[in-house]
DNA sequence: CCAATTTAAGTTGTGCACAATTGAATTGTG
DNA sequence: CACAATTCAATTGTGCACAACTTAAATTGG
C-alpha cells in the first residue's frame, strides 16, 4: 500500500502542475497567473476582503499574498486600503477593470470543464470528496493545528 | 459543470500543497524538498540516470533540475559527470550517503500512506486513475505536444 | 566535409509557496 | 491606566516551476 500512496501523491503534483499550467495558458493574454486568478474569482462572488480573509480561504499567509496583491495593485486590477476601524487591516477590493474582467473571463470556467476530461458531474463530486479527504487528512498528519 | 471543474482544480492544488507539506516535514530533518526527494526515489529504484531522463519522468526541464542537483550534489548525497560516450549528456548517480539514505527514509511511504486518509487499496487506485485522466486531458488543452 | 539543425544542460528572470522575522496596532489583564 | 500578549500585514530569504535564452556538442544532409 505504502507505494501505492507515493503514487497518489506524485499523480496529485502532476495533476495539479497540468492544471496550473492550462489556466496559465487561458490566463496568458492577461498576463494573470493561477493564484491572481483565485484572488480575482473571490473578489467577485464576495467583494471587499480583507488579506486575512483571502488567506484563509486559499490557505495562502503575507508572504505569498503581498507580493501578489502588489501586482495585482500594479495591474490597476484591485485596490488595498487600511481598514478605518483596525488599521493593521488592509482590505482588498476590485477596481473597475478588476470587476470587468470578470466577463473577458468568463470563458475560461467552461474551457478548464473541457479541460478536466471528467464524464460528469458525479465523477467531479466524486473526485473532489476523495481530494478534501486527502486534504484534510495531509493537513493532520502536517504541523500542530493552522 | 464549468463551476464544479474550477473546484476541481482548486481541489487539486489544495491537496497538492497540503502533501508537499507533508512530505516537508517529514524530511525536514535531511533538508531535502519533495523534488529532491522525487529524484532520489527515481536514482534508488533506477540507478545512473541522465538529467534528460530525470527530467522525463517527473515532467521537469533543466530550469528546475539543474539548481535542484547542484543542491543535491553539494549535499553530496549524487554526483554528476558528464558523459564519455556523450559530452552533451550529464550522468547522475547516488554517493554512498545517497544509497544510505533510502534506509534512512524507509519510514517516510508508510507515514504517508497513513497520511492519505484514503480508506483502501482500491479507493487509491481509483483516485491514481482519475487523476491521470485529468493529467493527460489538461496537457491535451495545454500547449501542442510536450 | 562542413554548414545547418537538433539536442542537452545550464543560466537568467519572474512568480508562487512557505518559514522566519519585523513592526505597528489592538486587545486583554492585572 | 499600563503593559504584556496577540493580531495583521509586510519583508526577507530559500527553493521550486517555468519561459526564454545561451552554449556546447552531436547529428544530418547536401
Amino acid at each position: 500500500m505504502a507505494i501505492v500512496d507515493e503514487m497518489v501523491c506524485f499523480a496529485l503534483y502532476s495533476a495539479s502542475r497540468a492544471t496550473t499550467r492550462a489556466y496559465t495558458e487561458l490566463l496568458a493574454p492577461w498576463k494573470l497567473t493561477y493564484t491572481q486568478y483565485l484572488v480575482l474569482v473571490i473578489l467577485w462572488t464576495e467583494g471587499e476582503k480583507p488579506v486575512r480573509e483571502i488567506g484563509e480561504v486559499l490557505q495562502l499567509d503575507s508572504g505569498t499574498l503581498s507580493p501578489l496583491l502588489r501586482r495585482l495593485e500594479d495591474k490597476e486590477f484591485i485596490v488595498r486600503q487600511r481598514d478605518v476601524q483596525d488599521s493593521r487591516v488592509v482590505n482588498v477590493s476590485l477596481t473597475s477593470s478588476g470587476h470587468a474582467l470578470q466577463n473577458d473571463l468568463a470563458h475560461i470556467p467552461a474551457q478548464i470543464a473541457c479541460g478536466t476530461g471528467l464524464p460528469d458531474l458525479k465523477a467531479a463530486q466524486a473526485l473532489i470528496k476523495s481530494l478534501h479527504r486527502v486534504t484534510e487528512s495531509m493537513q493532520e498528519i502536517s504541523s500542530p493545528d493552522k
